[in-house]
This record gives C-alpha cells, structure tokens and sequence, in this order.
DNA sequence: CAAGTGCTATTAACAGAGGT
DNA sequence: ACCTCTGTTAATAGCACTTG
C-alpha cells in the first residue's frame, strides 16, 4: 500500500439549526474551515479555506433554538448558503470533522450531496476525554478547561475556529489531541434506509445522495461497531412469541370467526395509527 | 461421565450526556 | 423538545476445571 503524504488536509464544519430533529429541523449557520496537518503529530499547521454562511429556514425559528446560539430571523433574512463555495472546501479534505458528528452529519445529509460520500470523525467521542481527566466532552466546557476565551459560544464560526485551537493543544506526550482523531477510525457510513427514513419526515428534502454499499461485518472489528452486527438472540423473546402463537392456535381452534374478526380488528387499528404519525 | 462451580465474554437494559 | 452513543450493571452463555 502506498505511504500516505506526511500533511494532510481535513475539514472542521459546524452547523446551527432551528431543533434537533434531522430531517424535521433546519440548517440556519454553517461554518467549515479546510485546515493542513502533519500526520505523525495531529499538529495543524494553517487554516487554508474557510466559510461561514446564513440560511433563512422555511418557518420561524423558534426561541429555544435563539436563546441557545442566538441567531435570530432578522440574521437569516434572505440569506442562502453558497453551496458551489462549500463544496470547493470541503473537495479537498480527507474527512470532515465535527464534535457531536453524528448530529451534523444527520442535518447536512439533506441539503449537501457529499456529506453522506466524505468521511466523518468526531472531536467529541474519537478523543478520549475522560482519560485525559476532563469530566464532560461539551465543547464550550473543554475549551473553558483549556483556557480558550470564547466571544460567541454556539455559534458556527466561533465553535470552529476554537474547536481547531483546542485539537491543537499538545495532548500532554508531545502530540496534538488532532492526532488520537486522525488515527481513529471514521464513523460508521449511515445506514441507506435510515437517510431514506428521517428524509421521508421533511416534505421538501431532496433524495439524500447516493450511498456506497454498507462496510461488510469482519471478524476481527468489535461487535458494536460493526454495522451488520446482529446480537445473539436470546430465548425468552421466543418462548413469549411461542406462548403467544399457542394461545392463537388454541383461540381459532375454539372460536374461529371470533378470533379471525379480533385480528381483522387489530389490523385496522393499527393501520389507522400508523397513518396518524 | 455427569453435575456443580467459577471465571470470562457477551448481551440487554438503563441512565446520562451531547448536539441545536 | 429528539436521537444517538457511551458507560454501567445485571443477566446469560460458554468453557474449563473439580468433585463424586
């Protein structure tokens, strides 16, 4: 296998949305910042591109979502991310990084074709914390523990440009927290069904893009982090749907028109609530 | 050889933390 | 508010070893 270069070049992103919700909820900021690193060491050397942008979301933004990052619908009025410019940074990178990447990954799936095709690492669970001493992975709590002076906290810009200072800081041997990122292995690809799914919540998503087949299960991976992984089935769950289908038999044995418009019943029910959602 | 015991690995269930 | 992941704890399975 060919050596990888001694630099390479990744993307910190940061997104701020009006909820929670992938899918349901909207994107309002985004900032990405392409930076180059030395590969033995995690340092990063320089910022060599970065974006920030404003999006106006289709509905107002809620005051829980102003009151946590502070953006307001006045900020957004207008506004349209520039997504040729974006993808010119994000092109580059060998993987994109974000603290909490999976929540990212989850909004930007829907709005930008490569977030599903890069890979994703995460600052927030690829970095050991807790070994280091630090008791809570929340951003704005570690760059406090570090000393980091913050002038907006929870905003896209801001929670970038100090995310990279705090992977900057030596990890204590001489190496950069960058580097336990670097070498760690990339989060899992998200599953097509599950795109399909949370995409299917918001009517005016576009089809998420297209997905590469999913990692094949291998032996030497852990078990819960291996996608296909399916857990050893247990008795109990049998013996209950082995009861249940006993009692069945024994009821349409008894009572068959009954039990035959029980079911009938049941499916309609059930029907009727699955529309409802 | 069968049954009992103890250790280790795996699994399930739950709580808590993190993102906006 | 919602979703996902991680860590903890308890339950379970599988294996090796001991004992009668």
């Amino acid at each position: 296998m060919a050596k990888k270069p001694p630099e390479g070049l990744a993307a910190f992103i940061d997104i701020e949305t009006t909820g929670l919700r992938a899918g349901v909820d909207e994107i309002i900021q985004l900032s990405v910042a392409l930076f180059r690193f030395k590969r033995d060491t995690g340092e990063i050397l320089e910022i060599v591109d970065s974006y920030t942008g404003f999006q106006e979301p289709s509905g107002d933004i809620p005051r829980e979502a102003t009151r946590i990052h502070g953006i307001t619908n006045e900020d957004v009025a207008g506004q349209r991310f520039d997504h040729a410019r974006i993808h010119s940074i994000i092109e580059p990178a060998e993987f994109l990084v974000a603290h909490n990447a999976t929540f990212d990954r989850g909004f930007l799936i829907y709005d930008f074709p490569w977030a599903s095709e890069k890979k994703w690492k995460c600052s927030m669970r690829h970095v050991n914390w807790a070994a280091k001493g630090f008791k809570t992975k929340a951003l704005q709590k570690l760059l406090e523990a570090h000393g980091i002076k913050v002038d907006k906290a929870h905003r896209a810009d801001s929670d970038v440009k100090y995310a990279i200072e705090l992977l900057n800081q030596d990890a204590g041997d001489g190496t950069r927290y960058f580097l336990e990122i670097v070498n760690h292995r990339a989060l899992p690809r998200p599953r097509e069904q599950e795109v399909l799914f949370i995409g299917s919540k918001r009517a005016s998503a576009e089809p998420a893009a297209s997905l590469e087949p999913l990692e094949q299960p291998s032996a030497d991976r852990p078990p819960d982090t291996n996608p296909l992984y399916q857990p050893r089935r247990k008795w109990l769950p049998y013996a209950i749907f082995g009861v249940l289908a006993a009692a069945l038999i024994a009821c349409l044995v008894s009572f068959p028109y009954t039990t035959v418009l029980l079911i009938v019943f049941v499916i309609l029910i059930a029907r009727k609530a699955s529309k409802k959602r």
